[in-house]
RNA sequence: GGCCCCAUCGUCUAACGGUUAGGACACCACUCUUUCACAGUGGUAAUACGGGUUCGAUUCCCGUUGGGGUCACCA
């Protein structure tokens, strides 16, 4: 027999950013979908009329625009669906597979107060399961609000999760969970099931939080007579003190990172790396391999800490690793958001310079920012100690500096002359290279990293590097 | 608390039941470099604990401990 070809979903609500975790799973699933030639799907469950809004799903679609996921079916709206989802309910209460509740939102809480743990774990008695017809009757005369419950049957559910392996779970255990409201609204679980059946979506992979909502889901399917896809859930992303990544551990939202300057290549494979590896120690991964390697099998289990600082490594290996015109319009945009217009001047040949050291293209942009113009420069705390360290030595250095570089003309500022004209000067006063050149480098930069110093003072420019050395030597 | 999931360096991870338990980030040292960085080389650092099964467990089974998830007319 045939296997049907994949079709997959994300499947966000718009109730606030993309998290990185959203992203992680989107990435997921677009990397079977394209590894199987199966088709991506992209659903907003918005049915939660109170909390979705136009513009979350407009910030969720940007982000995954900006990660390069493209979807190939959708946006659909789960809200769209809502005689088919309620088309279900009812039929499974004709099936008698499902009933009406007439217990009201009072009464349930006041039973769930009362039972052991406050609530926790609470399962409803089924007391208007057992209503006799005539009753059901009068109150349905009476007009009566109703939510219709599903009976959860009395068996096991158990299913092989694509990453779990085998998970086991029984109906006892489960509560009759409510899927149609008083307003004849669907709930979650059903509309998902309603929907995903309806899409003919054939692997779920989503987050490890919805694991317990599986074996409710898939007590739905049995009872509306639909095939049940591969189930795969992918584990949950951390802070690093171990709990689930939230706003309190800094940037969550895939736009945070965007502003932060980091590509969405970089982004991308590190995001894949995070709970699934390739194997072979392979870590730096273009999309075409990230493709050809992924397996829902090679998922890790276990729940996976987001580490912030090697995602701006990986961001600096692919920044190094980019032209300078591929980075320009980016840095340009950094650059315009920093208030500074380079003008007609070129920026290739600065970003060259500083693409190395940087780690994100923001950081790229104001190294480039400095370079444009010296007076930017902020002293860093390593600059400001090495100006400590040296003491009178400092700005003896930049004088020899400024002497050694002012007969240079406009026409030989190039490296090598102002190199040729540092080493002589420094020479003939017996000065370590290393003294004469880091003082520049803080003078200029405010920082004690940067390119060789003779590129610096190329990339500055004549006029702007003697006038900052200038200010500089003066204690400035 | 019930139910469910999970457990290799600080972090991300690799290891047909047989490896000096490998790689990467971070950290430290050295080399290279006119300085800094990049890079290169080396180093510190892990199989949670206890029982089995086996000639042999990181690996299979059970238990303990620890962590996580979830228990709505939210999604």
């Amino acid at each position: 027999m045939s296997q049907p070809t994949p079709r997959v979903r994300f499947a966000p609500s718009p109730t606030g950013y993309l998290h990185v975790g959203g992203a992680r799973t989107a990435l997921f699933n677009w990397l079977f979908a394209r590894k199987t030639g199966g088709t991506f799907v992209l659903r907003i469950e918005d049915t939660d009329q109170a909390r979705s809004t136009e513009a979350h799903t407009q910030v969720i679609l940007d982000g995954l625009r900006w990660l390069g996921l493209a979807w190939d079916e959708g946006p659909v709206f789960q809200g769209a669906e809502g005689a088919r989802h309620r088309g279900d309910a009812e039929r499974l209460l004709a099936e008698g597979k499902a009933y009406r509740c007439f217990c009201t939102k009072a009464e349930l809480e006041a039973a769930r107060k009362l039972s052991p743990n406050g609530g926790d774990g609470f399962k409803y008695d089924r007391r208007c399961l057992h209503l006799p017809a005539d009753e059901i009757a009068r109150r349905m005369a009476a007009d009566l609000p109703f939510v219709i419950r599903f009976q959860m049957p009395d068996e096991e559910i158990a299913w092989d999760d694509a990453v779990h392996d085998r998970i086991r779970w029984h109906g006892r255990d489960l509560d009759d969970l409510v899927i149609l409201r008083s307003d004849k609204t669907p709930i979650y679980n059903l509309a998902v099931v309603s929907d995903d059946i309806a899409m003919r979506i054939t692997h779920v992979i989503r987050g490890d939080d919805h694991i317990s909502n599986t074996p409710k889901q898939i007590a739905l399917y049995r009872a509306l007579g639909a095939p049940i896809p591969v189930f795969a859930h992918v584990p949950m992303i951390l802070g690093a003190d171990g709990k689930k990544l939230s706003k309190r551990h800094g940037a969550t939202a895939v736009g945070d990172y965007q502003d932060k300057g980091i590509l969405p290549a970089a982004m991308r494979n590190f995001l894949a790396l995070l709970g699934w590896a390739p194997g072979e120690d392979r870590e730096i991964l273009a999309e075409a391999d990230l493709i050809a390697l992924f397996t829902l099998e090679a998922i890790q289990k276990k729940p996976a800490v987001f580490d912030p600082t090697k995602l701006e490594w990986m961001n600096g290996q692919y920044i190094s690793a980019m032209a300078a015109t591929v980075l320009e319009p980016e840095v340009r945009r950094h650059l315009s958001r920093l208030g500074v217009d380079p003008g007609d001047r070129s920026i290739l040949a600065i970003i060259d310079a500083a693409k190395p050291r940087a780690r994100t293209t923001s950081n790229l942009a104001e190294r480039v920012a400095v370079r444009l113009d010296p007076t930017r420069a902020a002293l860093e705390p390593k600059g400001q100690a090495l100006i400590e360290k040296m003491g009178p030595a400092y700005r003896a250095s930049l004088e020899h500096a400024i002497a050694a570089l002012e007969p240079i003309g406009e026409a030989d500022w190039t490296p090598e002359p102002i190199f040729a004209a540092l080493k002589a000067r420094a020479d003939a006063h017996a000065l370590k290279l290393g003294d004469a050149m880091q003082p520049i480098r803080v003078a200029l930069t405010g920082d004690t990293v940067s390119e060789p110093v003779n590129e610096l003072l190329a990339v500055v420019g004549r006029a702007a590097a003697l006038a900052t050395l200038r200010r500089a030597a003066r204690g400035e």
